[in-house]
RNA sequence: CGCGGGGUGGAGCAGUCCGGUAGCUCGUUGGGCUCAUAACCCAAAGGUCGCAGGUUCAAAUCCUGCCCCCGCAACCA
């Protein structure tokens, strides 16, 4: 029986294209793992959304000149796109706007309050009279009345770093207009009495095993400083509407809605297809599902804390994760990927430069997971030279171009496999099931590492036997040595699907390969003899073209941003 | 004493939980090969494992103190 895994990427917030941390830190992690895990056999339902409400998706969607309504629509598009391009593999791409999502977003509110889990409160709020709107306290800048720094956030003074209140701030004025402008206003709110469900969280992550250090440090962290209740509403427009009296002008907290999204995707997915496809199963008593989330560690409170405490709210069995895969920070030499000052590669410049798979190998083979990461395209380079074109794309290359020469492109007959074909297989056996085991962890450098030792392995076959050589020596000899090499980059080809996807079908296809020929593969020492002497294969162009010094010279200078000199 | 992550040959990392001659990749140097994208294969050099104490027959690994770097994690998503 095929085993049944959810894999959940955390949601791209809409107001604007993704950079490669966004990219490295959930959707492409989530999806070369949702790939191997698809080719394994398994059943796999791999999701993820725009995240589309709150403050910034309204105030993006002013400075484009459009409807909110609309500049997602745009939006979701373009990130929608951006997802294909780079061959992530979801099974649907949801809008945490969709009307599943109101609806669910709504359900699991009502279950709380049902559960007297919920209760209204009076806030005070900065209100903008010439923005028209609340703000949130990042929105309010002003004087920090501790240190004296005039550009002071209304949540955390950046100067002196002690956590503010916008009320605390001197001279408050609103980030958005400028305007000082600003009054203190009743509002309110929907509170969500977290610190009641504390003794269950803590039960229930204190037992989760061999998560990252950096998932449950993190909630532990949040445990033991004490939850405290948490307003779920907001004072917007552009949200899940509050179906209550005197909450007419209010909607859900995007961070409420966000996560219950992963369901409502779930259902946007099921309700795609005609006749609809269960969603429930997935989710609800859900005892034989898997469930996997990816995330950067931003998202981790998120995921430990706030969502869980939904899910246990509604006192119904409703899928917590198994698993939690979180990343640290992707930084761009040492700094910040900045949207505003343009530094860093994000998703669409990417794809300007390299086709996805260059990434797609690149972020996986040194994704942050035990620590930040930086890129630079020095070492970018050094790895797609080296890795992609030197080991791997060159193996390809010279196997191909050789049966090509002296086989007229067709896999030749003669020889059986000898103690060098043993010994390759059994260093093949070796790192797959490394590779295997790694990516069952989700360890994904380690894996690239096994993946990588596969690759070498190949070269250093044709190094030992020379078929060169052996053409006129031992040409029976030769053709064994051929025929296993272009078995081996089949092999190559079907266990780098996931990272390589592209590239992959590519190799796959010139071979002719069948669908039988693209499964997992079992028995390796099989797996060399698979494809059969007299099939005739279709030459390829080298798969991977090198990086020079100056492309890296010419990228450096247009991605440094604003602050480069 | 905010919290978390990290400090291992020139660069990037593994090893630290469960002490036992310091490992991988890149780079460098030398050799080999010439089928291949000046690619590939083999070998060598290079580290007192942030610092200082302590425990131990033995410490990168355990204990104590300190230093440095990165991030911000409850109304920003």
């Amino acid at each position: 029986m095929r085993d049944r895994h959810l894999i959940t990427s955390a949601l791209p917030y809409i107001n604007g294209v993704k950079h490669l941390g966004n990219l490295v830190g959930s959707m492409l992690p989530a999806d070369v793992y949702a790939r191997y895990l698809r080719a394994r056999g398994n059943d796999v339902l791999f999701l993820c959304a725009t995240d589309e409400h709150g403050t910034p998706a309204e105030l993006a969607a002013i400075e484009a000149g459009l409807d909110v309504s609309e500049f997602c629509r745009q939006q979701h598009e373009i990130q929608a796109d951006l997802g294909r391009r780079f061959a992530l593999s979801f099974d649907h791409f949801g809008r945490s706007s969709s009307p599943q999502n109101h609806e669910l977003t709504k359900y699991f509110a009502r279950r709380l309050e049902e559960n007297g889990l919920i209760e209204e409160r009076t806030t005070k709020q900065v209100y903008s009279i010439d923005d028209g709107r609340f703000l949130p306290d990042r929105y309010v800048v002003g004087t920090c009345p501790h240190c004296g720094y005039e550009a002071a956030r209304g949540d955390q003074c950046e100067n002196c770093t002690r956590v503010l209140d916008p009320t605390d701030l001197l001279n408050p004025r609103s980030s958005i207009s400028g305007s000082p402008n600003v009054e203190v206003r009743d509002s309110r709110h929907l509170f969500f009495r977290l610190s009641t469900l504390e003794p269950e969280l803590r039960a229930w992550i204190t037992t989760r095993e061999n998560w990252p250090p950096v998932a449950t440090s993190i909630a532990l962290k949040w445990l033991n400083e004490g939850l405290e209740d948490r307003g779920i509403t907001r004072d917007l427009k552009w949200g899940v509407p509050v179906d209550r009296p005197g909450f007419e002008h209010k909607v859900f907290y995007v961070w409420f809605d966000a996560p219950i999204e992963y369901i409502g995707a779930t259902r946007e997915w099921a309700e795609s297809h005609s006749p609809a496809r269960d969603w429930r199963s997935w989710w609800y008593d859900a005892h034989a599902v898997n469930y996997t989330q990816f995330m950067a560690k931003d998202n981790v409170p998120f995921h430990t804390i706030m969502f869980p405490a939904t899910l246990i709210g509604t006192r119904e069995p409703w899928k917590r994760p198994d698993y939690i895969k979180a990343f640290n920070w992707l930084k761009y030499y040492g700094g910040k990927f900045s949207t505003s000052q343009h530094r860093g590669v994000f998703m669409s410049d990417a794809l300007e430069l390299l086709p996805a798979d260059y990434w797609r190998y690149y972020l996986m083979a040194n994704a942050p997971e035990s620590d930040d990461a930086d890129f630079t395209w020095e070492l970018f380079a050094a790895c797609i030279n080296k890795d992609l074109c030197g080991v791997f794309g060159n193996f390809v290359n010279r196997v191909v171009k050789f049966a090509a020469s002296k086989f007229d492109a067709v896999i030749p007959a003669a020889g059986e496999p000898g103690a060098p074909e043993a010994a390759l297989v059994a260093s093949l056996q070796q790192d797959l099931r490394a590779y295997e085991q790694h990516l069952d962890a989700l360890n994904f450098r380690k894996a690239m590492g096994a993946l990588r030792a596969m690759w070498v392995t190949g070269n250093g076959y044709l190094a030992a036997e020379e078929p060169w050589k052996l053409m006129t020596a031992d040409r029976a000899r030769a053709e064994m040595v051929v025929r296993t090499s272009i078995n081996l980059v089949r092999l190559y080809a079907v266990l780098s699907h996931p990272i390589i996807p592209e590239t992959s079908d590519r190799i796959l296809d010139a071979l002719g390969a069948t669908g039988a020929e693209r499964a997992w593969p079992a028995d390796l020492a099989d797996e060399m003899q698979r494809l059969e002497a007299g099939r005739a294969i279709v030459p390829l162009e080298p798969l991977f073209r090198r990086i020079a010094d100056e492309d890296v010279a010419a990228w450096l200078a247009r991605f440094s941003g604003s602050t480069a000199a």
